[in-house]
Parts: structure tokens; sequence; C-alpha cells
DNA sequence: TTTCACTATCTTGTTTTACAAGGTATAGGA
DNA sequence: TCCTATACCTTGTAAAACAAGATAGTGAAA
């Protein structure tokens, strides 16, 4: 069992999350989830769910110059995102609920 | 995003905590799921599961009969299981502290 | 000036996960 | 006898997360 492993479908919500705050680049939510306590969040994961969410019209996009590289893609929220937040937050919340009380029960 | 994608890498951690607070079968840690309020987790995902830990060693099983139909077959934790299951309480704390970190940040 | 480090995005191929669906078999009751 | 509940397992599928690496722009040091 890898941190990995524990982090599918989870991954998905929180970007949301950082996207709603602020509309915000790919390369930034990556460092950013690691800032909030993340596993370095490989690239290699982000990208793809970034552009499966625009497939899916969670969110959508615009390309804008950087000063310190190439061009930025800025992802903001649809109202199908918003919607999609809000319930990722309810299911999180029931999943915490639910880890918590087999520890709880079963550890004591 | 499903309730399912959330699980994936949760599971397991739950089942060495069923098995840790007592000897169990796959059939009843199914419905002690369900009662914890996960999503009914269906028995083509724990009984897989199930080999594949005792595979790698971090469980141990006997069959034993039962009064209302075919033999059980009890899992109990070896020392390994016992040592991956605190580390999963561990990684689980990090996650959950990591993802209501962004929650909390971003959403207000 | 060229080379390095950082910024930034995307793709390919692999492993693993969770599950739906279905198979097998035992026991007890209607 | 047949149904329901109990109990285990297998097969095939879709999707997730990543490692690794390709591509390319910018600026600063050497």
């Amino acid at each position: 069992m890898s941190q990995t492993q524990m982090m599918k479908g989870i991954i998905d919500g929180c970007l949301l999350a950082i996207i709603d705050g602020n509309e915000c680049y790919g390369y930034e939510m990556a460092e950013r989830l690691g800032d909030y306590g993340f596993d370095a969040v490989s690239e290699g994961t982000i990208y793809p769910l970034l552009m499966r969410m625009q497939r899916e019209g969670l969110v959508t996009s615009v390309r804008r110059a950087s000063t310190a590289g190439p061009q930025r893609k800025y992802y903001s929220l649809t109202k199908e995102g918003k919607q999609a937040l809000a319930e990722f937050i309810l299911r999180w919340q029931q999943l915490e609920k639910s880890v918590n009380a087999v520890l709880k029960k079963e550890m004591e």
C-alpha cells in the first residue's frame, strides 16, 4: 500500500477546490498540493486529470503569457464544476466519517 | 468522479483495522463496512484484496465451519499486517489533514 | 555564447484498483 | 422440492496515478 493508492479520486476534488479559490494553472496546482501536505503530486497525474475535467465540462481554460517561461494554461470552474465540487465535499465528509468510525471502533 | 474512485487504497486499510479488532471472514467484512457507512463494498473487491494481502504476508487465514452455510475463511493479522495497519493510520491522518487544509483554505 | 536551471505543458506505457457479472456450493425453512 | 441466505471465488473491464521522458520558453551565470 503506497500513499499513491490512497490518493485515487481525491486529487480531482482537491484540484476543483483550488481552482474554485482562484483561477490557476497546472504547474502551480502541483506546488500548492505539496504545500498543503500532499506527497509531491506528479505532473503526469495532474495534466491528464485537468484535460479530462475539461472534456467533461467541469473546467474551462485560457492561455496566458508568463514572465518566467512558456505560456500558462489557466483553469476556471464552470457551473458543472462548482456542482461537482459541492458533491465532492459531501462525499469526502462521508468517507472521512466512515473511515474514522472503522478506526475508532476497531482500534480500542 | 464516483464514490468508487475515492475509495481506492482506503478499503485495504479498513479491512486491516477490522481484522485487527477481531478475527473475521470476508462476507462479514463486507457487511461491516456497510454498517460503518461505506457504500456497499462488493465481494468482487474484497476477496481479491484479502487474497493479495495474504500473498503479501499481511494476513493469515483458517477455514472453520459455519452453522448457516459453507465454510468461512477467518483472517488474522500477522506482525507485518499490524505494521501495515499502523502505517495506514498515519497515512490516513496525513491525508485527512491535507484534504481538509485544501478545502478550508480554498473555500472561504 | 552556450550552457544550465527553472518554468511550463503534454504523451506514452505500465501497474493497480474496484467492480460488475457470474459461477460454485452449503444449510435451513417453506 | 425449491427458495433464500450464506459463503467463497473468477473473469473481464474501465479508469486512476504515475514514472519517464519529450518539447519548449526564459533568464542568468560561466
